[in-house]
DNA sequence: GCTTTGCAAGAGCATTGCTCTCGAATTGGA
DNA sequence: TCCAATTCGAGAGCAATGCTCTTGCAAAGC
């Protein structure tokens, strides 16, 4: 089959309205997501799917990636659109952006980082797009590194192994930075998507109720903490 | 029916028994748990279990109850363990004794602290549980504060409603803990729950090997962040 | 023009959650 | 001690699911 041949136009647009159609079935039913319903509302009958996704895992595996790219790409325009030298307010964006998209879309999120969908396993595919986000909090660090405008702390050093590990994620992503601030950099990711799934996911339930600004506030603490400049 | 009775008993050991069972399927099947399945384990038809669940979803609901007390009696028997004014060690404790508790049930983990079963809605009754493992850490900062060995910090003050929101935790855990340092209080129990999520789910894959050796660091970082005396 | 390939439809299978009915067993009051 | 009320498990049955297989039809490519 030539790849622009009518068919292969054909069979892109399929693929894509079959997973627009899970989506929007993932946002109001939930995570248990019914091929057959997608089906039905597609027009098709149940076994046509599987002329495009193998199963229903091939399915959700499909769209996990565009979630980890969408969530990506969104904190990357954000970020983008901030003045370089402004690290922590590139932080806050980053932050801001990845939370919004999360509490827009929180089926999606859930997907890509609640609870594993039982029996799946991710493809290698998905770390390369997992990683955006990161990278993204990495080049930040390393950005205020090199302008020499990070404040140091007095951590004390990490522990052998874990100082590797930490040194080996650092030289990927931010080779310039010290490895306690990285250990802080770390952190403060964990806080950023502890602190969206917290919310989420029902364990911020009447304990806080104005979330974006506690959220906006907690990711300033941050800031300051990984020691970016005010 | 008295509560001694022959039936009372034999219906108290069988709801235990579907709820051993169910476990067990949670442990090796994932989250998605048959009822049938478990039925069939138990050596009666499916329609049996109707008896003492009203429906899939009730099942659910008693072992997500029963998974908030398991980790919450695991954490409050690991803190008790330790001497009152060592403050540090005891947070260590707690965060310690949540990991090592999530590690071994990673499956009924992720149904307290991961995506919410769809459809299901908390009743009230977890609340009273879910929140054991935050007082634990609020008495904690609290006794420390009474020392007067919690360090002081120089944060920005709250957003008005956020700061109302930390008060009115703050007023039920740990009155006589600034907001500031409950603030980060609050930080700290994020980055718990979500370093575990994060190792648990899969996020810190080919990134972070030596979990349990970078966990205790970044949970020791976290206690000086509190305030914490070493 | 003819063969190969891609595709949707439909029937079918095993499984699921859940409901209902029917006998058998336990219970507790007379 | 007997008897009505309650409780329970078995079994059949329903609508739904994921997935497979076969059958015809349309597009693609020689």
């Amino acid at each position: 089959m030539k790849a622009n041949s009518i068919r292969a136009r054909v069979r892109a647009e399929m693929t894509d309205e079959i997973k627009e159609i899970a989506r929007r079935h993932l946002a109001t039913d939930g995570a248990n997501l019914s091929l057959r319903a997608v089906a039905r509302d597609l027009g098709v009958v149940s076994s046509a799917i599987y002329r495009y996704f193998a199963s229903r895992d091939e399915l959700l595996t499909a769209l996990i990636l565009d979630a980890y790219n969408a969530l990506g790409g969104s904190a990357e325009e954000a970020e983008a659109a901030v003045p370089r030298d402004a690290y922590t307010d590139r932080w806050l964006a980053v932050a801001g952006a990845i939370r919004d998209w999360a509490v827009a879309r929180p089926h999606e999120y859930a997907l890509i980082y609640g609870s594993p969908v039982p029996g799946y396993h991710a493809p290698e595919d998905t770390v390369a797009a997992a990683t955006r986000a990161v990278r993204l909090l990495g080049g930040i660090l390393q950005d205020a590194a090199v302008a020499g405008v990070l404040a140091p702390n007095d951590d004390p050093p990490l522990p052998a192994a874990s100082a590797a590990d930490v040194a080996r994620v650092g030289a990927l992503i931010a080779p310039d930075v010290p490895p306690t601030t990285l250990a802080r950099g770390l952190s403060a990711w964990v806080a950023l998507f502890g602190q969206v799934s917290f919310e989420l996911f029902g364990q911020l339930r009447n304990t806080i109720n104005h979330r974006d600004e506690f959220f906006a506030h907690q990711m300033r603490a941050q800031a300051r903490y990984i020691g970016l400049p005010a």
